[in-house]
RNA sequence: GGGCCUGUAGCUCAACUGGUUAGAGCAGAGCGCUCAUAACGCUUUGGUUGGGGGUUCGAGUCCCUCCGGGCCUACCA
């Protein structure tokens, strides 16, 4: 059995997350983990909240609390939602937690020592207003090329033209408004890339089977233009990582924090590292999956991401670790997601367009997100969220294929052998058959769950849900039963069994069904089967169960209506 | 502007390195069943694979071109 480190994106701090963001990281990392879990690998499955950075202290400051509290309260309110929607984290950890903070000037430390860090003097705008320098795109001004008045100072919105914010025309804070803004010299450190574009490209070429989104995108940074640039890895904020050489003071740089996208990736092995720490664990039981000298060898490391993160995950974040010259695990996989849209638009937040993890979770159960999202995961495009589609797909895969075949199978039951596996009768070809059926389609569905193809893996998922419909159509118990009912009894026996069999392979997927399936069976086994004739002979004649409630209740014409009108936005 | 992705039945998607009459699910039509959440099963109608040209014995798949959609373009994260 292998060992398997599985990080998802790190989801930003400021705010909750829409469905789109869901999809594109934290729920595909979650059904894998689930899978490989069950499957008999040892898994480790990190995540954390993204805390550092001008949004957050932005958000703060309109909240009115201190930035460290405004984190704190927020990580607690992703952290609900990630239980909400059932997200099996080993650990949620904070990107803002001391473990972070000593990795990050650890790992700048060593590249300074290593010769991969720069010392670079620029100038940048100082807002006199607002007390801090500004990032280029919360500059505001009037765009020299088209004339429009809101034009950031990173590219004009309007005629898309890339701007210098000391071009703009009349420029403003975009925080406060205020024209009191002047151009200051300051001094950042620079993560020396282009000195190790040559490395990172044969990383790179050597990584045939990573998804195409993931190679396309980390190339062309390496070899657009002038290839892979320098980057800055220090900001003038209050907020984030102080600027330290290992434990040492770094002269010059005093006041200064580490870029956010330096540290969050760092926060990988930082959150591991916490996860020790809350469980009593030494250094070692986080070290063995993250140093290759202390055991991390043999683990097999994949991310998920959406692709607008790819650049740092696929290029800068190993800067950082081949950089450092010290023995950590590099990734083995990147696995990553297109956008999913609203309705034809993008989710906004900003116009409230969309559904967000709360929302969701008023409206409906994790199992029936869950499902829809992954079944319709942005693998090789941009997908889009209809309610209509939403709709449709819940009604009919849950509902009518799966939920009503738990449920038509333990009520005839109940009403003709009671809440008892009954005795009798014996299995014969139409047995086999199924057996047959269904090892072949679980194959198929583990090759999928394998390669992490999570639609392909929800078709054949579902295949095998109705192959169950298939099997008592043709053996139809309730018209044997009137002329042979130990025949009867041994197929609703067999059909019986079909159903923790079900719960336990749907479990990536939609784990509260597969509990309330599992619970109902009056079964705790959720071994992932490796026979099927012994998975489905589990529930012996004369085990008790009970009919489980209406696993996932229909959505109505009147809710689809409702919805779509309330989350369509203003505008 | 540059780069990448994408366009397959009404809808959502398949189709390994080019290889037999391009497949599923949903929706539609017909039939069957009546255990079940008016659920299930069977059969079936839909495609000159965005347009045009080319390479090849053979193209959804490769090349060129045109049209449409999307993303990225490095100081938001």
């Amino acid at each position: 059995m292998a060992r398997i480190l599985i990080t998802s994106a790190l989801p930003y701090i400021n705010g909750i997350k829409h469905l789109g963001n869901l999809v594109g990281s934290q729920l595909p990392a979650d059904a894998y983990a689930r899978f490989m879990r069950q499957t008999g690998h040892e898994v480790m499955f990190i995540c954390a909240t993204d805390e550092h950075g001008t949004p957050a202290e932005l958000a703060a400051a309109k909240t009115g609390e201190a930035v460290a509290d405004y984190c704190a309260r927020m990580h607690g309110v992703q952290a609900e939602l990630a239980r909400g929607f059932r997200l099996s984290f080993d650990h949620y950890g904070r990107s803002s937690s001391a473990r972070n903070h000593t990795l990050t000037q650890h790992l700048a430390g060593k590249l300074a020592d290593n010769g991969l860090i720069e010392e670079v003097s620029e100038k940048q705008v100082y807002s006199l207003a607002d007390g801090r320098f500004l990032p280029d795109r919360y500059i505001e001004g009037t765009c020299p090329n088209c004339g429009y008045d809101r034009a950031r100072g990173d590219q004009c919105e309007n005629c898309t033209k890339q701007l210098d914010p000391t071009e703009l025309l009349n420029p403003r804070s975009a925080i406060s408004g205020s024209t009191d803004l002047e151009v200051r010299e300051t001094k950042h450190l620079y993560l020396k890339q282009s000195a190790m574009r040559d490395r990172l490209g044969e990383w790179i070429d050597r990584q045939t089977d990573w998804p195409i989104l993931t190679t396309s995108i980390a190339k062309k940074w390496l070899y657009d233009g002038d290839g892979l640039r320098d980057r800055g890895i220090t900001r003038d904020l209050d907020w984030g990582v102080p600027v330290k050489r290992g434990d040492k003071d770094w002269p010059g740089m005093e006041g200064k924090v580490f870029y956010v996208w330096f540290d969050a990736p760092i926060e990988y092995i930082g959150a591991t590292a916490e996860w020790a720490d809350a469980h009593g664990l030494g250094d070692d039981a986080w070290q063995r999956w993250w140093r290759t000298d202390m055991g991390a060898d043999d683990v097999r490391y994949v991310q998920f991401m959406g692709k607008d993160n790819v650049p740092f995950h696929t290029l800068s974040f190993p800067a950082t670790i081949m950089g450092s010259g010290e023995p950590w695990k590099l990734v083995d996989y990147v696995k990553s997601f297109n956008y999913l849209n609203y309705d034809g638009g993008q989710f906004s937040t900003s116009q409230g367009r969309g559904i967000f993890m709360d929302q969701a979770l008023d409206i409906l159960p994790s199992d029936y997100w869950r499902w829809w999202l992954l079944s319709h995961a942005p693998e090789n495009s941009d997908s889009e969220f209809t309610w209509d589609n939403f709709q449709a797909s819940v009604n009919k895969d849950l509902a009518d294929v799966l939920g009503n075949f738990v449920s038509r199978v333990t009520k005839f039951c109940r009403s003709k052998f009671g809440e008892v596996v009954p005795d009798g009768g014996e299995y014969d070809e139409a047995e086999a058959g199924v057996i047959a059926q269904i090892t072949t389609r679980l194959k198929a569905y583990e090759d999928c769950m394998t390669a992490i193809e999570l639609r392909k893996a929800t078709t054949e998922l579902r295949a095998i849900w109705v192959i169950g419909n298939e099997y008592l159509q043709a053996a139809q118990p309730w018209a044997i039963y009137k002329t042979d009912p130990a025949k009867a009894a041994a197929i609703v026996r067999f059909a019986l069994n079909l159903i923790p069999l079900y719960a336990v392979l749907s479990q990536p997927f939609i784990p509260d069904a597969a509990d309330t399936m599992l619970a109902a069976m009056n079964s705790d086994n959720r071994n992932w089967p490796t026979d099927l004739k012994v998975a489905l002979s589990a529930l012996p004649a004369g085990h008790e169960f009970s009919v489980p409630e209406v696993l996932f209740t229909k959505i109505s014409d009147e809710t689809r209506a409702e919805m779509e009108a309330r989350f369509a936005g203003q505008n």
